[in-house]
DNA sequence: GTAACACCTGGAGTTGACTCCAAGTCAAGG
DNA sequence: CCTTGACTTGGAGTCAACTCCAGGTGTTAC
């Protein structure tokens, strides 16, 4: 599969596909014998794993270092292990953040939603 | 309450808080008569607001329109309502992206506790 | 009253994560 | 063979959101 097509399965730009390989997010992908890239199924799982990391706004360091780590071999899963487990609890807490504020945004949604009504009655009773 | 106490109360730097106030995510704190902020119970309200909406990444220029219409009175209601509505909609989708990640991680630490399992348990019958 | 310290301003610098560009290479159609 | 258009590289530029700094003013403790 061509850089383009990759680009548009999954809505990442083709500059960003270079720089994630150049930064070491995705080990050197698959060339064909002139130097162009063509990912290959594992080349296109790393991305898909990228983009779902980034998507929750894992940092692209950390992104670098269990990528580095799984390059290396079984000797480095525990430690792998303990970068995911990390990553989960920010996240979570992240999440929890979000619902605060989701509750908030809901609220005050609210508040504004019979503010409106308010308004219009005032307007028929004027009428 | 004076900027120091604002900074720690909040976990926000006076950098920071400053900055706020200039692109005009906080409408001009009030001061002593010599210069100095001294933030009002409204204007903690306001940085209390706007921490928790910066939590969930609603982006600054969103919130700077918001506060300027919240500044122009009751006629911006209805559009304060839509642009609430739509960071909250967002905000929603970016939490089940975040769901979709958190249980992809959950999934890959499982299958590492048990690889980290079975090692153990070839080490035993190794010994 | 003076030293030490918190506060002020405008503007420059930093960080993370892209995004764009110039200059060159390659592959397919006519 | 030559053009057209997608691909390559290294490096520079951009953007959001801070963060830091120099040079100046205010305020408190001794």
């Amino acid at each position: 599969m061509k850089i383009q097509e990759v680009s548009e399965k999954f809505g990442i730009s083709t500059d960003t596909l270079r720089y994630y390989e150049r930064v070491g997010l995705i080990p050197s992908v698959t060339r064909t014998g002139s130097g162009i890239r063509d990912y290959s199924e594992l080349d296109i799982r790393r991305v898909e794993f990228v983009k779902c990391m980034r998507g929750a706004s894992l940092p692209i360091e950390v992104l670098i270092e269990y990528m580095a780590l799984v390059q290396q071999g079984d000797a480095t899963i525990e430690t792998r292990k303990e970068i995911l487990r990390e990553q989960r609890d920010q996240l979570i807490a992240r999440m929890a953040e979000m619902q605060k504020t989701l509750d908030i945004l809901n609220h005050k949604i609210q508040v504004y939603e019979s503010k409106i009504l308010e308004k219009e009655k005032k307007i028929k009773i004027e009428e």
